[in-house]
DNA sequence: ATGGCTTGCACCGCAAGA
């Protein structure tokens, strides 16, 4: 069992000094369904100290905007971009403010969708542009949110089509709740064709890797059993029993920047752990 | 096998997640 979290972590450690905008060198990307911003706030601070990643993607934050934590994570030494709401879903994006300049042309709708649900939030930050998505999760299969989902990514691939098109070093990074392949899956046999790993879904996850955004993760690992998920009932995370759905897609403009991509899954470890874990990819940007 | 956890909200159980 991990002790409980060190009162003084919550400033991350000088690291030298300052790297100024603009980026130049080695950048960490992170994304990470913290499952409630709320009750992970102590996790998300430890781990930004510990892992000192440059940019991370939040999802289901769970907190309207007026609730959202900057002091704290200002204090982090991160700026914060949102996009909440009240009890579900919610996106967010970090930067780190020694190394960054400020988001620009941030968007938390998909052009022509009318959805009150907040589970995109785009914006330019060092050089790149990066895209946080929450895809929905869609129930299961046939079920009106099934619908919801394949409908959403199919608007989703269009917003990123022109995206790519203004922003070749595009990163789309998120919980996108479908598993690529059966190596993203602990039991694909029993898994079968449900939800988040039915045809459909992985069709519509090609048509959006398709306009020429990569699966940085498997860039670097061919092997099944990686994961990113692991349910919190049935001690899935001791069985390895999880999935791989929380994805780094970079554009083929940044493909030999890449320098190597990670799953971290400490925070899985400790104390009130999100039923997620931290996905990496480390950039060459020079 | 739909339950098992965990969250938020609102009650004293529910929906939702994946």
């Amino acid at each position: 069992m991990q002790a409980a979290f060190l009162p003084g972590l919550r400033n991350p450690p000088a690291a030298g000094p300052p790297r100024r905008f603009p980026y130049n060198g080695r950048m960490k990307i992170a994304s990470w369904n913290v499952n409630s911003l709320k009750v992970r706030l102590p996790q998300l601070t430890q781990w930004l100290a510990a892992a000192q990643p440059d940019i991370v993607a939040l999802q289901e934050t769970k907190l309207e905007d007026a609730r959202f934590p900057m002091d704290d994570l200002a204090a982090a030494g991160y700026r914060a971009v949102f996009a909440g709401q009240k009890t579900y879903n919610g996106v967010a994006l970090l930067a780190r403010a020694d190394a960054l300049g400020d988001f620009e042309d941030v968007v938390t709708d998909i052009p022509g969708l009318d959805d009150p649900q907040r589970r995109i939030l785009a914006a330019t930050v060092g050089g790149l542009r990066v895209v946080d998505l929450y895809v929905v999760n869609g129930k299961a299969v046939g079920d009106e949110k099934y619908a919801y989902k394949l409908h959403w990514l199919a608007r989703v691939r269009e917003f990123l089509a022109r995206e790519l098109e203004r922003h070749p070093k595009l990163v789309v990074l998120g919980d996108f709740n479908i598993c690529p392949d059966d190596r993203d899956v602990y039991d694909p046999q029993a898994w079968g064709e449900d939800i988040l790993c039915s045809p459909p879904e992985r069709a519509a996850l090609q048509a959006i890797t398709a306009l020429g955004l990569h699966d940085s993760f498997r860039l670097f690992q061919p092997e099944a059993g990686h994961f990113s998920w692991w349910d919190y009932r049935q001690a899935a995370f001791r069985r390895n029993m999880g999935l791989r759905i929380d994805l780094i897609l970079i554009g083929e403009a940044l493909k030999s920047a890449a320098t190597a991509a990670a799953i971290d899954r400490e925070p899985r470890r400790w104390e009130r752990p999100s039923d997620h874990t931290p996905v990496m990819l480390e950039l060459d940007i020079r």
